[in-house]
RNA sequence: GUCCCCAUCGUCUAGAGGCCUAGGACAUCGGGUUUUCAUCCCGAAAACAGGGGUUCGAGUCCCCUUGGGGACGCCA
């Protein structure tokens, strides 16, 4: 049997991070087993289901990497189909028609409910059960002649051959009148899996007001979609052999249902901001370049500069946005200065003295890297009786302007002998 | 209310009846390095929800309780 999965979401503007997971284990089976993830647009609410809304769906796939192996299905265009298989349910008598309730907005098309107890094997869940009293006939086409998500769902489903239904566990209660429809219309059924939910610290479904819902959130904040994809495959699953950091192609080995977990699951933002990290400093330099490139105007001024700058922060920075931060004073000479960091460094007695004594012994410094520029400022604090330390802070502020980064000397060397005499110079008048 | 699902450290998880004195990761705390920290290294604390079975033996199997979640639309 050919393998085919599907991400069939509603469009709405945004992808959540719930719906997402859900694309990527719908995409890491198939990948796993060789066969096919498809794409279908449930978009059938015509209010919600805007051009741009599916854009979102299509954007958010390409980020991730998460291509259908063929063009997407539009549920919109597919309500004859869908109708045609109310017709023919009616025809066999499988379903009929009624004004459910007596609303007055004329008959509805209802499906027939077999009336027997029902059980199905769930991938992840296992056998589930369901009475046939608990089991009620439902409408799969409106008064008004639009087709039901049951029907178009299951209608579609078949058309496209999908082998393996992964969605989330909000629909197993659907999936005994689903597999009746299969049934009703002489269709294979096809294999379930239901997934838990990803919820919040309450234990409540992930939503907007927890922030970071949606994967643009993720995109715009700088974060990694290898980062993302990463983490939410393992947000219910595990490979075992605790393996954590994995690439695309690890994941799609290691992949089987049968590791994924049944009980919901906790986005964690702190573990994933550390697992970004991780994978940012897996990067390729090339990658860090290039962002260096686009966030900074004049990165590109000196290419070995800029790779000796990369070469002290790519284990630091978290995500690309801290770049013009973290790094941004490699840059310019008109860093700002962080006003705690002055007045706790440079406003203290004596530290401008030693400052300017240190100018001196480091303008005769030859040659200068971290080796001399560090038994240069030890020797200066011992000559003057004070600590080292009360040297370390005063020119760290006043070559990078803040009171974090790099081990010190290191960045020193980095810099070069002319910027952190000149800095250190102008930081003097400055503060003098 | 009815039906369904779920349950290992704070969090994500490993665990397919003896390998469990319950392992890893994030977070936390402590120590070291860097006399910066938003780096790195080392260490510590931290869990099988409760109760009954089954078994020589249960985190692992069964039942009940409790707790959480979901579904009960002419929404998707």
């Amino acid at each position: 049997m050919t393998i085919r999965t599907r991400f069939a979401p509603s469009p709405t503007g945004q992808v959540h991070i719930g719906n997402l997971r859900v694309a990527i284990y719908n995409w890491l089976f198939a990948r796993h087993a060789g066969g096919k993830f498809l794409l279908r647009m449930e978009d059938t609410d015509r209010e919600r289901s805007t051009p741009e809304a599916v854009q979102a769906v299509l954007d958010a796939m390409t980020w991730l990497g998460l291509e259908p192996d063929e063009s997407p299905v539009y549920q919109s265009q597919r309500r004859q189909a869908h109708l045609e298989a109310a017709e023919q349910l009616l025809s066999k008598g499988l379903a009929y028609k009624e004004d459910k309730g007596g609303t007055g907005r004329g008959e509805a098309v209802l499906f027939r409910m077999p009336g027997s107890a029902m059980t199905f094997h769930d991938e992840i869940k296992g056998d589930l059960h369901k009475q046939a009293k608990d089991m009620k006939d439902f409408v799969i086409v409106r008064s008004d002649g639009a087709p039901v998500f049951h029907l178009a769902n299951v209608v579609d489903d078949i058309f496209m051959n999908v082998s393996h239904v992964i969605r989330g566990d909000d629909h197993i209660e659907n999936t005994f009148r689903h597999i009746a429809l299969y049934q009703a219309l002489n269709a294979p059924v096809p294999k379930f899996a239901h997934l838990p939910m990803i919820v919040n610290a309450q234990g409540k479904p992930y939503a907007k007001r927890d922030g970071d819902a949606f994967v643009g959130d993720f995109r715009e904040k700088g974060y990694l979609s290898e980062a993302l994809l990463n983490y939410l495959a393992l947000l219910g699953w595990s490979p075992g052999e605790d393996r954590e950091m994995m690439t695309r192609d690890e994941m799609i080995r290691l992949f089987t249902l049968d590791r994924v977990q049944s009980g919901a699951a906790q986005f964690d933002p702190k573990k994933f901001e550390w697992m970004n990290g991780e994978h940012m400093r897996a990067l390729p330099k090339e990658v860090h370049r290039e962002k260096y490139l686009a966030a900074i105007p004049n990165a590109g001024d000196d290419p070995a500069y800029l790779d000796a700058v990369i070469d002290v922060m790519q284990e630091r920075v978290k995500k690309w946005p801290d770049i013009p931060g973290m790094a941004g004073f490699f840059f310019t000479e008109d860093y700002p200065y962080d006003e705690k960091a002055v007045t706790k460094r440079l406003r203290r007695e004596g530290a401008l003295d030693l400052l300017a004594a240190l100018k001196e012994a480091y303008t005769s410094l030859d040659p200068f890297n971290a080796e001399t520029t560090e038994s240069a400022l030890r020797e200066l604090a011992d000559a003057r009786g004070a600590k080292p330390a009360d040297l370390i802070h005063p020119v760290r502020i006043a070559v990078s302007g803040i009171p974090h980064g790099p081990s010190l000397f290191h960045m020193l060397e980095v810099l070069g002998k002319a910027r952190v005499v000149r800095r250190i110079d102008r930081t003097l008048e400055r503060f003098g």
